[in-house]
DNA sequence: TATTGACAGATGTATATACAAGTTATAAGA
DNA sequence: TCTTATAACTTGTATATACATCTGTCAATA
């Protein structure tokens, strides 16, 4: 879809050396004059790429002295993105299989779509177990919205929804919420992870949309609790904290 | 200490006119143009301070539209980023209240700071308990290292740590990698928690660095499941995906 | 010896310009 | 009426330039 720009081919690139250790933990990169002249870009554009990269928790940038490889090891890299199962499967080597229990045509009530929605809509639910080593480790429900998703054949649902969204029906998927809650397992998904009667069960529940913010999936993911880890990588962000508005400029022309 | 330059003060203006409902949720920011007119700025400082917004979540900018500003409540804003318990308390108007258990020198054994790490540190060790509607929420254990932290006195710890570090110790708190599992607790947490004999525990284990990649910070929350809630907002990257490495012009001039 | 100062090299910030590409509204045309 | 083309406005990308600021080195100096 997008990504074709130089300065995402750039970090890219630059992501691959670093994973590929061409680029080794605890060494500097290139100094951003010297990764113009390798990629025969402007100053900015290394920087751009550069900045990505420093998002992600690859890199970090240092005044006067250059950008730093952070050892973030594989198994630990953030899960915390907008992240398909079968990537992450990809990604960490897991070897996961996918079930999938349900897969139908419905109406989806507003409370599912938000607390504010007055009106139903159409969409696909899909209830998918995931198993690692043959273990049931998740039980997924998606609620995707038609529109956008207009169709859901049954082989991209045990594929990669995400890669028939993406690359099939060419959605541009953007950003999603998520929660992280514990909670008590209705039936289905007890029997489904094999929980106790008394057991608890974590529920991440997220919503995600499009780049013109249709929200298009609904999706409440139910993992056992001993199979549930959740890795983050933050930097620290300053923008909302202080609260005072800016003085005389800010009025207009 | 930072943030005091133009496209970081452009940020936190408009952040908070969204906050104060100055730009409205579902309206578009003025246009860059005017933007560049209304701060008397270039665009692209703009843009920078725009991409920040665009970043946290609270716009989202459409190629030939605008940036519409999210339908994101203040009580859904992401948790997940670096933000100390006061913070948080504000911003969500909690009524929380901080109690000491432990505050010592102690030595930091080398399995708390890392898998690879040989000797051990000096550092503080505190423990708080964190009480929501005098209710006991959440355990905090805090080793902080020294260097760099070199002293930490009680009141600090009862305030805000990172109030001190940053603004009486002058560090520059930069990034932090996140870790939330499920686990049976110890006795001290189970007891401080309040929980029953067979519970679990929500586990928040962090390692927090400063600008130049010091380690300064181990931290181990433990919250009770019933009262855990983590809220965060994504956005789809792409850069780790693909694995092809440029072709050509990346060998060097 | 120890400190200072100058310098080179690195990233950080701000500006200006040009063009590409998506969106919307309007006017021209069939 | 409906469709199409155009124009105006929007954001996206890339380049070039200038200067600020921080880091490390090294030489001059006290």
């Amino acid at each position: 879809m997008a990504a074709l720009n130089k300065q995402n081919l750039i970090a890219q690139d630059i992501a691959s050396k670093i994973k590929h250790k061409i680029y080794q933990t605890n060494t500097y990169l290139p100094s951003e004059h010297q990764l113009c002249d390798l990629y025969g870009t402007s100053r900015e554009t290394i920087r751009k790429a550069l900045d990505q990269l420093n998002e992600l928790g690859l890199i970090q940038k240092i005044k006067g002295r250059g950008s730093l490889v952070l050892d973030i090891q594989r198994y630990t890299f953030p899960i915390s993105g907008i992240t398909s199962f079968k990537e992450l499967n990809a990604t960490l080597g897991m070897h996961a299989v996918t079930k999938i229990l349900h897969l139908k045509k419905t109406t989806i009530p507003p409370c599912e779509i938000s607390k504010s929605a007055v009106k139903s809509q159409p969409g696909f639910f899909v209830e998918r177990l995931r198993l690692i080593a043959d273990t049931p480790a998740v039980l997924d429900r998606d609620y995707l919205l038609t529109p956008p998703v207009t169709k859901l054949p049954k082989t991209a649902a045990a594929d990669s929804i995400y890669d028939y969204l993406e690359n099939d029906l060419g959605l541009n998927i953007s950003y999603a919420t998520k929660e992280i809650t514990v909670e008590k397992p209705d039936d289905t998904v007890r029997q489904a992870l094999d929980l106790p009667s008394d057991g608890l069960v974590v529920a991440v529940r997220s919503h995600s949309y499009l780049a013109d913010t249709t929200l298009f999936q609904i999706t409440a993911s139910f993992h056992r609790p001993d199979k549930f880890k959740f890795i983050d990588f933050a930097r620290r962000k300053r923008v909302l904290s202080s609260d005072k508005p800016l003085g005389g400029n800010t009025s207009g022309k």
